[in-house]
DNA sequence: CACAGCTTGGTAAACGATTACACCGCTCGG
DNA sequence: CCGAGCGGTGTAATCGTTTACCAAGCTGTG
């Protein structure tokens, strides 16, 4: 069996409360003592055990948080700032994936719970079917939405302003004269997906921009980037520009037209929206639309700490504004 | 409070210790006491506390993992399976990023031990700083090193064969007619730029091939495969092909070349290693070497449990063989 | 000089679950 | 008819820590 403060209690020769008290700064303790249970602790070689630890304080110093599905590049650089942010108060992340299954979700959600983490942090995998699992969760614990979140549940969120990202992307191609624009996207299934339609429809209206063929709405993947683009080539003319919900669809889009010797940006502007690590290195550098990730993971743990705080706070909804990034798929740099 | 066993048993007029065995099937109970049991813990939304059941039983039922950096592509594919497979047992996943920096590695190796974790599994930042987190834990928990492992140390380790991934892609490229060869890759810091260097040297001797201007060792990043591109650029003259010592790497060489007006494969063959999401998408597509990561995975906790199992069990040292996807960037499929 | 008040240490009770052990009442075999 | 054995239940110890409470000793003041 592994040390126990009992054991360094035992070889300094002072009650446990008393190296306790030392270890874990309790009260004062004289210093003779203080330094004899430190030196007695550092040759047995004490670690605390932070199990039991949490169960006679009530709280473990973890935060869980369920992803929907890791490998989707966009979710590692927010998991990444998350860890981060918290890591600064000395608390630790228990990561999930929810294989973009709510009944995963719901799983995960319920493990999280009874590992007494003292916060959770969710991006919901769907706008309408995680909603189970958040209720369930919401009423014991503090819970933050990252990201996206569920459609009319009231609970504190933070993420971007997708549908502010999508219409700079739409006043940007305006910019640059297009006229006729498509829109490629997921089907409205998470919030983000909802919130970009939503942004397209009302940018494209306000500019009084054409749309262009359907909005091909189908899932946030490269594959999909692809068949869309297979459709719009396969329509009676191009658009001006296509505005994607996300990058790897337009990553997808742009390797489909290269192939079928359609230039971007010459023939065709195409905007992304997260500006991924691979959104630069596309061929053309994709412009497209970037989240602050620091920014938004940082405010979801000063609001998560907030409903730690003061379970009666209202609810709060962080929208964060994303900036363009321009790069050659909208402008012939070179 | 939440609700405890305490008050199950109380609300079905029965002993913790029966409703305890009721609850996490330990002896037989009588069917009535048993349905009242279960009854009262429906009814009160009775969850159990894992925090408590740890402490008692001594395991957590977690597994620890640090990364060198989740933002990195290629680390997220390799804890998404590693996740999966541990939730296939029941068991959660606390991941943890060591930024790169070994001094964070050994920090968060220590929260990790504090936690109970049954088992750790590391992704080492370094082939020589590394060390001493993973003695500090080695002995107190199971260890398993993945993908990347330390110099000179006794402990089990599962991943590619990076070396033999390495001459598949020199062979792929030899047969194809090249004489030279030049490679790109990171500093010999992590086993895997360590491996992949040794796999070129070797493969290029056995083969006959000419070493193309200086093996260029920088990071493993876009940006350097960039500036390599560039330093290979404003030599003489270039090499027939050139290996790379990931896929980051070689899509920004690809990117540099392009932009220099470089035709891949015409001009200049090109291989990367990982397979990560991005390298079917670039441009041209990637020829590349896939890491089996579900196989990877579970020979992962394979190992870890028959470590947790005998702890004299004598080291393990599982090469999983990579394949090699051939792709545009080595031969005009078009 | 006596006593209030402060400091410092120890004793023991939590935290929530599991489980060794004791006990009770039944059944069954001799 | 008695005792052994067994199935089912409860009591209480336990996991490693923190901390409320208590006691003892010391200081300083009226």
């Amino acid at each position: 069996m592994a040390i126990t403060i009992k054991d360094v209690a035992g070889r300094a020769g002072v009650s446990v409360a008393t190296a306790s008290r030392v270890l874990s700064g309790g009260r004062r303790v004289s210093p003779e003592l203080a330094d004899r249970v430190r030196e007695s602790a550092r040759e047995l070689g004490y670690r605390h055990n932070a199990v039991a630890r949490a169960l006679r304080h009530g709280r473990t110093s973890s935060v869980g948080m369920i992803v929907p599905e890791i490998g989707n590049p966009f979710f590692p650089s927010l998991v990444e700032a998350v860890e981060r942010t918290l890591s600064e108060s000395g608390r630790d992340l228990l990561l999930c994936d929810a294989q973009q299954d709510p009944s995963v979700e719901l799983r995960r959600a319920r493990t999280l719970m009874a590992r007494q983490v003292d916060g959770l942090i969710v991006i919901p995998v769907s706008a309408s079917a995680s909603r189970a699992a958040l209720d369930e969760v919401a009423s014991r614990l503090p819970v933050i939405q990252l990201d996206r979140f569920v459609t009319d549940y009231l609970g504190d969120w933070v993420g971007v302003d997708d549908a502010l990202g999508i219409s700079l992307a739409v006043e940007h191609i305006a910019a640059l004269g297009s006229r006729s624009v498509a829109f490629v996207s997921a089907e409205p299934e998470c919030s983000s997906a909802q919130q970009r339609l939503r942004g397209f429809t009302e940018a494209t209206q306000r500019m009084g921009l054409l749309e262009s063929g359907d909005r091909l709405l189908g899932e946030f993947s490269a594959g999909w980037g692809r068949a869309a683009a297979q459709k719009l080539l396969a329509g009676p003319s191009l658009p001006d520009a296509v505005v994607c919900g996300n990058d790897e669809i337009a990553v997808g889009l742009l390797g489909e037209f290269r192939r079928a010797r359609v230039r971007v940006p010459d023939d065709v502007l195409v905007t992304g929206f997260d500006d991924i690590r691979f959104a630069a290195l596309a061929d053309p550098p994709l412009t497209t639309i970037r989240q602050p990730h620091e920014v938004i993971a940082s405010e979801c743990i000063r609001l998560l700490d907030a409903r730690m705080d003061d379970a009666d706070l209202p609810a709060q909804r962080i929208a964060i504004a994303p900036s363009l990034i321009a790069r050659e798929s909208t402008g012939s740099v070179s």
